[in-house]
DNA sequence: GGCATGACATTAG
DNA sequence: TCTAATGCCATGC
């Protein structure tokens, strides 16, 4: 028979949910995990797809410049989420992705 | 099957 | 450092 595999949305979810406490990727990485180097966008749009009940780990998702992609509220509780974790993240929403940046 | 959208990435100025 | 333009790809209508 043919398995179906899993969409790429169910692959991102596995990949988030990897991403170690204390440690951030970018949607990028996300994407290149999940089998799919350039849909980063996807990531984005998944991530935002997801239901409040939810237990993943996307507040570990950032650009790869390190900045906050996510403007307004949500974009400061990202921040916070992220400090609490002791990821040092300046002023401006900006993260040193050297340092926390999430290596596989 | 085609068109529009998007929590991005990369390059150029 | 910041802004603008271009590329790439899955999803929804």
């Amino acid at each position: 028979m043919s398995p179906q595999e899993p969409s790429f949305e169910q692959r991102v979810w596995l990949v988030v949910d990897a991403i170690p406490y204390g440690n951030v990727a970018s949607y990028g990485d996300i994407a290149l995990l999940a089998g799919h180097p350039r849909a980063a966008r996807q990531v984005g749009r998944i991530l935002k797809s997801l239901p409040n009940t939810s237990l993943l780990p996307w507040h570990r998702v950032i650009s790869q410049q390190g900045k906050i992609s996510l403007p307004g509220s949500q974009g400061s509780k990202q921040i916070d989420a992220l400090r609490k974790e002791g990821i040092d993240v300046t002023q401006a929403g900006k993260i040193d992705m050297k340092r926390y940046r999430w290596r596989p």
